[in-house]
DNA sequence: GTCTATATCAAGATAGAC
DNA sequence: GTCTATCTTGATATAGAC
């Protein structure tokens, strides 16, 4: 039903999205061959000649979603040009875009799937140090755009476990909140 | 060496402190029944007689290092008594107090396991619900307690998966403006 | 309450045909 | 480039003796 159209794909992109809908519906534990395999209307022989290896399939997973997360606040720093502390901005509007998309339920997974090789996550960790630099270094209020981007990565992770306590109310509080930090910044 | 002297103490936190060793100093993925078993001393058998699954066991770690945070939270709170903002600021300075403990590896490493069995959260989830009731309902300024509770759970969240892209320096500035927010509130 | 031995199983990976 | 069949391993869990 919600399953995306995988005609007139190749096979490695097919089975990125196969390998990507099980750890959103499933979890990354559910993730095996056999069931990307399956999914991805292939055999594991046919998985295997694509991604030699279970990790290579998780770098692979974890490269497309880095680009894709990266294309959105891209997209979302254009549309708030002009705006102080842009890319703080930038980040809160794709962290809480990206929430409500199935993207999320992507990266808990693959987040969880890292604990048995941290090193898969070598490359969020570039992109990471990358944006925080860009942040950090072109606002104008560098106080406050650390803050506002570390509350918004705590509400995302949070979120991502399912362990938020917030209500609705509450989180569209904290969203106004942390856009009044951006623009008045700490009271003296 | 750095092992915690376990003469004295029955199976049951014995195999409890081995378990928890295991998951903080090579992680979730190697916390297999033989391993814990071998450093708790005792068999397999013994193990599973006092654990009956694997799942009982990672249930019992999970609630012990809920008590131990609690209690960290608790005694802290009392230090900090009369200070604006007391909720949060207990959070706060609990969770920077125990980031350089050996407990955060293992909350890390738990978190992770829980991939498999997102049950196993559901203690954390409840705990987190009070908590944070507790500190929306008492706060002087309840927008500041909610943004410095998320920034510090977004820091703690990062430096769990070693991604936090923060200088020492940064880090610092972050925790003072953590306590500047608190005190002061955000600007009109 | 703890031990040894073993059953069972799931999963990653290889080999070679087509 | 994809398939089937098979190997191998590592892990949970059970059974029954001590």
């Amino acid at each position: 039903m919600a399953t995306t159209p995988r005609a007139g794909k190749n096979s490695r992109e097919r089975i990125l999205d196969a390998a990507s809908e099980i750890v959103a519906e499933v979890g990354a534990g559910k993730l095996t061959l056999d069931a990307v395999a399956q999914r991805a209307s292939l055999s594991k022989g046919g998985l295997l000649y694509n991604f030699p290896s279970k990790d290579a399939l998780l770098k692979g997973m974890i490269q497309r979603l880095i680009d894709q997360v990266l294309a959105e606040k891209e997209r979302l720093r254009t549309s708030l040009a002009g705006k102080r502390n842009l890319e703080a901005r930038a980040s809160v509007a794709a962290s809480l875009k990206l929430h409500s998309a199935k993207i999320n339920d992507v990266a808990t997974g693959l987040l969880a799937a890292t604990a048995e090789n941290p090193q898969l996550l070598e490359p969020a960790r570039d992109v990471i140090k990358v944006e925080w630099r860009k942040l950090t270094s072109t606002a104008e209020d560098k106080e406050a755009a650390m803050l506002a981007w570390l509350a918004i990565e705590g509400l995302s992770s949070l979120e991502m476990h399912n362990l938020s306590p917030l209500s609705a109310r509450q989180r569209s509080e904290v969203v106004t909140a942390i856009e009044r930090l951006l623009d008045k910044g700490i009271a003296k």
